[in-house]
RNA sequence: GGCGCUAUGGUGCAACGGUUAGCACGCGGCCCUUUCAAGGCUGAAAUACGGGUUCGAUUCCCGUUAGCGCUACCA
């Protein structure tokens, strides 16, 4: 038995943007199904329109990628650094007659607007066929003297394949299955710009035979233009790879998803506070499955349990929701632990972090998140509503004071409450907790009263986990000092 | 316009000829409860339409419709 290849798969974005939602889960596709083939993943920026290339979005690029735990083990490969190698397989097809040297000025896709509205409100029934039909281009047939007369007078010159005029090309999806295209529907597309750079179409097939890439996993929008492609690929005398196109993502309203469905930069996502993790998951479902009903999925299980077969034909609607929930479920589900550095850094980047007890004291650190994270749907959380937990500087919240705060007697009880807790020998849940219904029951008051009052008093908002284990954790002095510190706010009422 | 792809609740996925069409998000209700979550239970909600094939179609075929993609010297 010859021993099977390992595959080789690559993710080519090219630098005219920032690494959105579908490029994003086009490259996890890639590095799932290397993982899980234990083959590789090769990085290539395809940076070969001078136009539109911005070179300073690649660290973007990149930094997007290592967010979401994406590593590549080849790469990054620029074309632009390769433009040889395609000009002289131009060059190659060239002097084999499988291209054919063009003079044609560019098509002018000004015009490709105007035709078509002229064909919608002209409601006519005009002779003229406006469409531009998929006309031959006329330098295909050129005699040599022809083309010597254009040669000399300068005329710039691109080169274009030589589609045959007749039969089909096929080749094998993957997901879509076998495609076949009649080759009359395939235009004499062009390899080599008159300016020298090679087209997309080019640079692809020969970067791909180059690379030795096995599987090209990309985006179904190139599924119509594979078969030019295969046709390079006979005419470079090299096998095609394996294609797998995916299926697109769409934004809620069910077109391509773009800049104005909001975030759609992976790195937007990382600010707003999700966890890589969690916006892997949700981005695996987005066009595949399992196969059964599985959705929490750690990464492990997800390069266990992917496969192309799983992939699905149909566009995905990119549910912001959908990845919330992703979140919250990675937010609360794993150790504590694994949590720990995300909530750091959110920390520091809140500047709350220097000088902290949770700088200081990791099992204090863990036990404070492991109690509030049920409660986060973001990182951010941590030091919005949750800031209490790890600084004295905060305020209380209009909302709460307004719903727990309204009893006029709440002042003198809770100044009670300071000096009855400040006595306690012991300070642990129940001893707060027998402390403070001691209180109500003296009082007259339903603990309830206290102890929203409470919860107000020592985290400055109405929302915050069971209060006797907050206090448990925020530790005698705190909650005295900030209960203390509350009734001028109340007595003021 | 041409060519192609796709079509299960609002959304993401299951069911790969036979199920009371399943799960999850979201939405409603209930339970739990000192707040808010989490969690548990539960309700509403789908096979785009029309023809075939078949004993039987969500599933296979054809058409219609709709959406999307490609149709650049963009990728």
């Amino acid at each position: 038995m010859a021993p099977a290849q390992k595959p080789r798969v690559r993710f080519a974005p090219s630098p005219t943007g920032y690494l959105h939602v579908g490029g994003a889960r086009t490259a996890l596709f890639n590095w799932l199904f290397a993982r899980h083939e234990g083959g590789a993943l090769l990085l290539r920026i395809e940076d070969t329109d001078v136009e539109r290339n911005r070179p300073e979005l690649v660290d973007g690029i990149l930094e997007g990628l290592k967010w979401l735990g994406i590593e590549w083990d080849e790469g990054p490969f620029f074309q632009s650094q390769r433009l040889d190698l395609y000009r002289a397989a131009a060059e190659r097809l060239f002097a084999s007659g499988a291209a054919f040297a063009c003079y044609c000025k560019p098509a002018a896709y000004a015009g490709a607007d105007a035709a078509p509205d002229e064909a919608e409100e002209g409601e006519g029934d005009d002779e003229g066929p406006k469409t531009q039909k998929k006309v031959a281009c006329p330098c295909r047939d050129l005699s040599d003297a022809e083309r010597a007369t254009r040669e000399t007078s300068g005329v710039p010159r691109a080169i274009r394949f030589r589609v045959a005029r007749a039969g089909t090309t096929k080749f094998e999806d993957a997901v879509f299955g076998p495609r076949e295209v009649q080759n009359e529907e395939i235009e004499d597309f062009v390899l080599l710009r008159s300016s020298g750079l090679p087209t997309y179409q080019l640079s692809v097939v020969v970067d791909d035979i180059d690379m030795r890439i096995t599987h090209v996993i990309r985006g179904a929008d190139h599924l119509s233009n594979t078969p030019k492609q295969v046709l390079l690929y006979q005419a470079l005398g090299a096998a095609p790879p394996i294609f797998a196109h995916v299926p697109l993502i769409l934004g809620p309203d069910r077109t391509r998803l773009s800049k104005r469905h909001g975030a759609t930069s992976v790195g937007s996502y990382a600010e707003e506070g999700f966890l890589p993790e969690a916006f892997r998951n949700f981005l695996a479902l987005l066009g595949w499955s399992p196969g059964d009903d599985s959705e929490f999925l750690r990464t492990s299980e997800l390069v266990e349990r992917f496969s192309l077969s799983g992939v699905s034909r149909t566009n995905a609607v990119f549910d912001r929701p959908k990845l919330e929930w992703f979140n919250t479920q990675y937010l609360q589900k794993p150790p504590v632990e694994e949590l720990l550095p995300y909530v750091e850094a959110e920390l520091k980047r809140a500047g709350l972090w220097e000088g902290s007890q949770a700088s200081r004291d990791r099992a204090w650190f863990a036990h404070v998140v492991d109690l509030i994270r049920s409660r986060t749907r973001l990182l951010g959380d941590f030091t919005s509503w949750a800031r209490a937990f790890f600084t004295d500087d905060f305020d209380y919240d209009a909302e709460a004071r307004e719903k727990f705060w309204k009893d006029e007697r709440l002042a003198a009880m809770i100044e009670k409450l300071a000096a009855a807790l400040a006595a306690l020998p012991d300070w642990n849940h129940d001893a707060c907790d027998a402390a403070l219904r001691a209180l109500a029951t003296a009082e007259g008051v339903k603990a309830g009263l206290l102890i929203n009052a409470t919860r107000v008093a020592i985290v400055g908002r109405a929302v915050a986990p069971p209060l006797f284990e907050t206090m448990t954790v925020l530790g005698k002095d705190r909650v005295v000092g900030r209960l203390r510190r509350a009734l001028p706010v109340l007595s003021s009422r």
